[in-house]
DNA sequence: CAGTCCAAGTCCTCTATAGGTCTAGTCCTA
DNA sequence: TAGGACTAGACCTATAGAGGACTTGGACTG
């Protein structure tokens, strides 16, 4: 199969072969966690010099589409597994420790405006609500609110929360075939409200960071919009600028 | 000249390369603004392939210590210019303005432990310490507690801070040859003590962002230590995670 | 004097090829 | 059975060259 790219005019060929490779991994031929064809392969698919391809493949890669590893292949990326919140909170020993994780609650609901923006849902469509609480040594550490898009996590609604393990985002590509690509974070300052400060053993209106994520797939569709609050005094994050 | 470069075992030619073009620029070769020769000069110098030059140049925009511009040439970064606080707040409007600067204390002193371990100072050495407010429309918004290491910056002692502008680092860089190539930034919470909370126009105990800075020069070395306080509630940050 | 055109110099794109390095699995041997 | 050597296949490095795109400044033209 021939897959030949017209590189518009203003665009270098291997721009264009980056889009052509990106529309067939969002397509689904690879799916996420496979290889794709190897490097000869590929240029001689799209009718292009090696070098090429290779600039095509460098360009995917930094955007965090696909993964090189050397002497082995080039794997469509599995999405964030962990992207831990933990990143941002330090707590007691700050070991690599994954915090235990509880649905408090889960529902199905017409999503709030703001939210429903967010996920690309038209006026008073539904969406799943949890709320969850994190939990290192037994102690309350962050509590999340998370909003996804409903026709999409339906699978979500039925099956045992026990069961889906103490990272969300595995969950989510095993059970409803989405793949967490990327991740935007704002983080603002806040205080609880008496009902989150209760969950948290902390007292109401204690100082807390508020982390806003959007998650969104590999297509770029937003899939999740979570806001996670910890206490304050925990807050540490470090950031470089060059 | 001839640069040849000896690729030790284990390392790839470009990346032998990358290193001895930055020990040129380090060494002060082609100062911070200037124009390094053209690609195929530098090959030819080095002794190299055209597209090995390139990777290692490449490598070195990648790192910030270059910048390539297309049919111009390539030049070395003059540094940081603003590296503004105001990507972490948002006052008002939240156009671009830079905010006003004012020196409030400006003190030779011991540095303290802590200090003198960041700046690569030995016990009981100088550091120049600066108080600085930066306001906003008139409006004080940030606070900053400054820490030099004094050999090097000795001429900020004596001219009048009047006319340093509202910028530091440019400062930096005209008045004592510092030029700052990267920075990393700690973002935490806390409170204003009373004196703090004063300049701010707001009350003792306060919540407020600090960002910590550690700023660096070409070689690496730290040559600041910034500690920057302003009101939680206007404390706003972006992060993308791939 | 203003505007256009041109030319030199620079970095960028694309091709083609040869060899090296790394990984994972297979097969053989002790 | 355990361990090591071998090998196929993948990505990585390095080279050489031709042509394109962009920027700048000077020459030319009206």
């Amino acid at each position: 199969m021939l897959h030949l790219v017209a590189s518009e005019p203003g665009q270098s060929r291997y721009a264009a072969l980056a889009l052509a490779l990106r529309a067939r991994i969002v397509g689904g031929e690879w799916p996420p966690g496979s290889a794709l064809p190897a490097e000869t392969t590929l240029a001689a698919e799209h009718g292009v010099a090696l070098g090429t391809l290779r600039r095509a493949l460098e360009l995917l890669a930094s955007q965090g589409l696909i993964e090189r590893r050397h002497g082995h292949g080039t794997f469509v990326r599995s999405g964030l597994s962990g992207a831990p919140m933990l990143r941002f909170f330090r707590f007691g020993e700050g070991t690599g420790e994954v915090p235990r994780s509880q649905i408090l609650t889960r529902q199905a609901l017409a999503a709030p405006a703001d939210v429903a923006r967010c996920l690309g849902l038209g006026r008073g469509e539904a969406a799943l609500r949890l709320l969850r609480l994190r939990s290192l040594g037994g102690q309350p550490c962050l509590l999340e609110d998370i909003w996804l898009p409903l026709p999409l996590f339906a699978s979500l609604i039925d099956t045992p929360s026990d069961d889906w393990g103490d990272l969300l985002y595995p969950a989510f590509a095993s059970r409803c075939g989405v793949h967490v690509a990327r991740a935007e974070d704002q983080i603002a300052f806040a205080r609880l409200t008496a009902a989150q400060a209760r969950h948290l053993h902390l007292g109401a209106g204690h100082p807390c960071a508020l982390v806003t994520r959007r998650a969104h797939d590999l297509s770029g569709r937003c899939v999740e919009l979570r806001r996670t609050r910890g206490d304050a005094h925990a807050f540490n994050y470090t950031v470089t600028i060059i």
